[in-house]
DNA sequence: CGGCATCCTGACCGATACTG
DNA sequence: CAGTATCGGTCAGGATGCCG
């Protein structure tokens, strides 16, 4: 982002309107990375493999709160795009070694920017989301459910 | 990153098993935070009140894919977790005014280092996507309809 | 050990309609 | 203009059970 640009509330917008036009509209692929990377699981897998190659038993020690289906739903779509490799070794139970690839690995640096932040600022957010509950308002459920 | 770990696949693990221990299973914020952000829309609208607080229509008309419901939605949340600043003008028709708090402004940093991943790896992904799907794979359906 | 198949629930999201 | 309410569709994700 090299939005060098302007800080002045609501009066003039000059190309301010536009929908999100080309540049910054790089919202396409964000949208689709978040997508991906957005999942419950996603994440935690990549920071695990990060640590280096495990297999899946260790995987699914190593998180615990995931099932087998979704560790290996999320070790697929990982795969498939290109973040994580699969090694299988022929032995007699059968072995197979997840690792990150240089894809994958490149996706630490920003993911640790994220986690940092997500760590700094967990309390503001939840003091937050505490106050506005606590207010007038209709509580956290914004409309889903609610018989 | 400043992981200077091992490399080493199946042998001695020493403390890599651990159920992603204290410290790095930050994954606790960290999975709070994106299932705030990795929902579809959230990262649109902090990004473009990035550029400066707009209105109701401003918004609606500047991400345009959305709908009010979602967009509604989407700003509730915000503004829940404290990162959006909601002010009613008591105008004739009623004017209303998002903006960013501080605490929002400082997603933008860490949001901009994983967009800017996001558009330089994206055709990375997409290739490794279609590879995988032109090999032997059963194809991106990954088992959830399919009758 | 590692993985796939099936069923089911709930959250997320969109289109429409109506209020202040 | 700003927002809520309702209905319906789609999909992530959990539980279970079986196979190599």
């Amino acid at each position: 982002m090299s939005a060098t640009n302007n800080g002045v509330p609501g009066g003039m917008s000059v190309e301010l309107d536009m929908p999100v036009t080309a540049e910054e509209h790089a919202s396409c692929p964000v949208t689709d990375v978040l997508r991906r990377v957005g999942d419950k699981w996603s994440v935690l897998v990549v920071v695990v493999l990060g640590r280096g190659p495990k297999r899946f038993s260790q995987l699914h020690r190593g998180i615990e709160d995931i099932s087998q289906r979704m560790l290996t739903r999320t070790l697929r779509g990982l795969q498939r795009d290109g973040l994580v490799d699969r090694t299988v070794y022929p032995t007699v139970p059968a072995t197979v070694e997840y690792a990150l690839t240089d894809l994958g690995r490149t996706l630490l640096g920003p993911l640790s920017v994220l986690t940092a932040w997500a760590v700094d600022h967990r309390p503001d957010i939840e003091e937050a989301r505490v106050r506005h509950d606590a207010a007038g308002n209709p509580g956290a459920d914004h409309g889903v459910s609610r018989a």
